[in-house]
DNA sequence: CGCAAGATTGAGGTCGTTCAAATAAAGTGG
DNA sequence: CCACTTTATTTGAACGACCTCAATCTTGCG
C-alpha cells in the first residue's frame, strides 16, 4: 500500500529536466526500414491504457516510462524504455498500460500488422520482435524477484546498477526520471528512495548530482554488495 | 525482507498432495502433434535455472511453479502453471529459472528448435507461441502491479480472485500449492498468507476447507472489492 | 497411536510509510 | 539579474503493516 494520491493529476511531474547530452540522448539505429519517426514532449503521452493498439514503438532518443494505474491511483511503472527498446506490443487489441516520455523523446512508429506479419513469420523483423518480447518477458521476471524479495536500499542499488548497465555507463549515471518515477517503479515512497539513496551516498557508494538527476557510483563492488544478489546487473 | 532462510533445502514442501479429481486436474488436448509428453512427480524438477534450455514445456495435467532464488535463499516464484500454460521458453541459451511439479503432473515436450522456426516464422504454432509470450508478458506486468502496489488483503484477494478464473472455477477453488508457495508467489510469508485467509474467512468471504487446498468463494463482489481494483479478474 | 510436516495463531519488533516541515532548484515576471 | 513562486527533493518523527520468533493445532502417515 503506497503513493496513494486522490488527485491522479498531482502525481504527474512537470518540471523541466534536460536530457540532451546525457548519455542516455545517444540515438539507436532504426532497424528495420519500415516505421516513421515520432517527436514527444515531456510528459506527453504516447499511448494509454484501454486505447486501441494499432501500432508498437521502438525508442530512438530519450526515455518513456510504462505504467499501470489502480483505481485508487497507484501506479506501477513497469518499464522504463530507453534507446533501442521496443514497446507497446499487446497481446490484445488494446494496450493495457500508458506511456509517457519521462523527457524529448523520440520513436519509431511501427503499425500493427507488422507484428502480426512477425506472428506469422517473416524473417529478420519477426526475429527481432520475438527476441524483444522474451527480453521484456525476462527484464519483467526479474522485476519481480526485485519487487517480491527485495528490501528498499537493495531495490535502489539493483535499480542503479541496472540503469548504469543499460545506459553503458561507466560511473555516471544518468536518471533522467523523477524520484516519484523511481519509487513507483520500485514499489516504494518518494521519502524511502530519497532516503536510501543518501544512505548510499552518505556510506561513499554513490554521489548524487546537485541537480538530482545523475549518479556516480563511486565503488560499484559496494552496490553490487547491496544489491542482494541475482539480477544480472554488472 | 522476506522468508530468507539459510537452508534453502527446508523451504522445500514434501507433503502428499492430491491433484487428482480438482477442477486443475482437467487435461488439456495437445495442439501441435509434435512433442513427447513427460510426467512429473511430486516436486519433481523440469528444468533448472542455468540449465541449458533445449526445450520448452506445455502443460497437461497438474501444476508447476517458476522461481528464481536471491543468493540468500529468498524465492520469488515468479508463475504458477496450469495446464495450457507454455513455460520454459528462454531469450538466451540457458534457463532463467527453476520449474517444478508441485503436485503431479504431466507435459508435452517441444524441443527449441520449434521455437527457433517460430521465430523465424513458420505458420500457426508460430503464433501460438508467440501469443504464449505475450500472455506471460501480460501476466508478468499484472503481477508486478500486485508486487509493487498491494497490500497483503489484496494480494490474497487477487490470487483467489485469479486461481479461480484461470480453473474456470465457479465457486470452488483448488490451491494445489503450498502456503509458502503462495507466499513466496505474493512476496509475504506464510503467517501473513495465513492470517490472511483467515481475516477473509472470518468476514465471510471465503471459506476454507479442511484439508486447506481448496478455498470456496461465499461473495465474489466483495473479495473483488478487496483485491484492489484492476487486474482483470473476473 | 505417535510422529512429522504444514498451517494457524499470538506477541513483539522492524522497515517502510505517513504526515509534516525544511531545503533546494527551476521558472517567472519585473 | 533579482525577488518571488512553484515544484522537487530531502529530512525528521511517529505510526502501522508485515515480519520474526515461538507456540499450538491440524492432518496425514507409518
Amino acid at each position: 500500500m503506497q503513493t496513494a494520491l486522490a488527485a491522479t493529476v498531482s502525481r504527474r511531474p512537470a518540471n523541466g529536466a534536460a536530457l540532451r547530452g546525457t548519455p542516455l540522448a545517444r540515438p539507436v539505429p532504426a532497424t528495420p526500414a519500415m516505421g516513421v519517426t515520432r517527436r514527444l514532449g515531456k510528459d506527453q503521452e504516447l499511448f494509454a491504457e484501454g486505447e486501441h493498439a494499432g501500432a508498437f514503438y521502438k525508442v530512438v532518443t530519450g526515455a518513456l516510462r510504462t505504467y499501470r494505474l489502480l483505481e485508487d491511483g497507484r501506479r506501477q511503472i513497469d518499464a522504463f524504455h530507453l534507446p533501442g527498446d521496443i514497446l507497446g506490443i499487446e497481446a490484445g487489441k488494446e494496450h493495457r498500460f500508458t506511456a509517457e516520455a519521462i523527457g524529448e523523446s523520440t520513436v519509431l512508429v511501427y503499425r500493427r500488422c507488422s507484428l502480426e506479419a512477425a506472428a506469422a513469420g517473416e524473417g529478420d523483423f519477426a526475429r527481432e520482435l520475438v527476441a524483444a518480447l522474451m527480453r521484456s518477458l525476462e527484464r519483467a521476471r526479474d522485476h519481480m524477484l526485485l519487487l517480491g524479495c527485495k528490501s528498499a536500499l537493495e531495490k535502489i542499488a539493483t535499480f542503479i546498477l541496472d540503469m548504469s548497465r543499460r545506459d553503458h555507463a561507466e560511473e555516471v549515471v544518468a536518471l533522467p526520471m523523477s524520484r516519484l518515477d523511481i519509487a513507483d517503479h520500485l514499489g516504494l515512497t518518494i521519502e524511502t528512495v530519497s532516503r536510501s539513496l543518501s544512505a548510499l551516498e552518505r556510506r561513499g557508494t554513490i554521489e548524487v548530482s546537485a541537480q538530482r538527476r545523475t549518479i556516480v557510483i563511486r565503488d560499484r563492488a559496494a552496490l553490487r554488495r547491496c544489491s542482494g544478489g541475482t539480477g544480472d546487473v554488472m
